[in-house]
Formats: C-alpha cells, structure tokens, sequence
DNA sequence: GACGGGATTTGCT
DNA sequence: GCAAATCCCGTCC
C-alpha cells in the first residue's frame, strides 16, 4: 500500500479516472480513519461544456487549475457537496469526480454521518456511498477541504496490489448533466455490488 | 420498483 | 433570477 505521487495525477483527466478505479481513498481526521475503493468516477476537462472549468478560472472552480493531486470541493442544489480529484498541470482545468467509494474503514462513522439506521443493513450499506454527495457526507469530506492536497496526510489515495486491475472497467455517460452528454467520460468498476444497478 | 417533486446555496448572466 | 456534476421521500402502481 503506498501513496499516489504527483505524477499519478499530472496526466489527462480521462486517464486518471480510468486508473483511480480500484484506488484506496483515505480521510484521516481525528478518531476516525476512513478509508475505500473507488468504484466510480467522472471526468472533466476544460473543452468540455459540462465542466466547471469550461469558462475559465472563477473564486468558485480555481481549485481545478491547480497542480494535479490536490482536492476540489463544491457545493451543489443548495445541500450536498461533491469531491473532485484535481488532474493535469498548474493553470489546466481538469478534475476528476469521485461518485462512488466501498468503504474498507470507518463505516459506523460513516453510516452515522449519513444518518442511516442500520438495522437492515444490506440496505443500508448499498446506500451508504454510492452518489456523489453521499460519500462526501459518509466520508466527511466539506468544503474546507477544497484546496487540499493529496500529498499531505488527511486525505490522499494509495494504490494496492490487491485490487489494482483484477476488474473490468465499464463506461457511460454521466450522470446528471445536460451539455457534454455525447462523452462517455463515467467509469466504474463492473460488477462491483454498489453500483452494480448501471451494469 | 418507478416515477415526480421539493429542499436550498452558490455562482454567473 | 435561474440553473446546477444531488438526494430523499412520498405516492402510485
């Protein structure tokens, strides 16, 4: 298990959504570590109209032109926030958004986040982080982390020989945008039980 | 299950 | 003023 460099980051963001799939995100705060598998990502570029970074640099998306491997955060439809993985070089708008993680550690704390109930617990683990603002909200993850980078210690990714590559990887539109649809920049592990309805 | 609508903040026109 | 990279809960099959 090791920590992703820079570079890993520093490439197209196409490219590192495909590669993220099967990565260890982690979020050190605290008491509690919590930490899963990506299982489902999206991918923004700057020609891209669904993009934030699409109309240039604003107080709200700045953090998408920073150096890959940092952490952009943004709150959206008044309630929910969604966690962006920054790619590419400084000054280049593109990112990577995490939709959906299989939590390995700290799944009391995030089932308590999430305000769910465990009592049925098939259920309530399936939609425990498998949306966007749900695996903000399971993870901890808010808009105070926009900015971070993922080289330091409270949030990073690492890769691990256990699951690198033994999974094929699917792809789609994504999901809940209305310009861009024609690309088919969502990826996501096939199979996987969380997300296994978009099979 | 499958829908449809409401919640509610932020940024840009 | 409105659209948005969403989610939840109610209702009706």
């Amino acid at each position: 298990m090791s920590k992703l460099p820079v570079n890993f980051y520093s490439r197209d963001a196409v490219d590192v959504a495909q590669t993220l799939l099967g990565k260890i995100f982690v979020h050190s705060s605290g008491k509690t570590f919590y930490s899963g598998i990506i299982t489902e990502v999206e991918a923004y570029n700057q020609e891209d109209e669904a993009s934030h970074s699409y109309k240039g640099v604003s107080e709200r998306n700045k953090v998408m032109f920073y150096e890959g491997g940092h952490l952009y955060v943004y709150f959206i439809y008044g309630a929910y926030n969604c966690m962006n993985v920054v790619t590419s070089t400084s000054g280049v708008g593109e990112a990577v958004l995490i939709r959906g993680i299989e939590p390995i550690t700290g799944i009391k704390q995030m089932l308590r986040n999430r305000g769910i109930n465990a009592g049925r617990i098939m259920s309530a683990l399936s939609n425990l982080t498998n949306g966007p603002g749900k695996v903000c909200e399971a993870f901890a993850i808010s808009k105070k982390h926009n900015g971070l980078s993922l080289t330091e210690d409270i949030v990073y990714i690492c890769s691990s020989s256990l699951f690198d590559r033994k999974f094929s990887i699917g792809s789609s539109a994504r999901i809940g945008i209305t310009k861009g649809t024609h690309l088919q920049w969502r990826f996501f592990i096939k199979g996987n039980s969380f997300v296994s309805k978009y099979k």
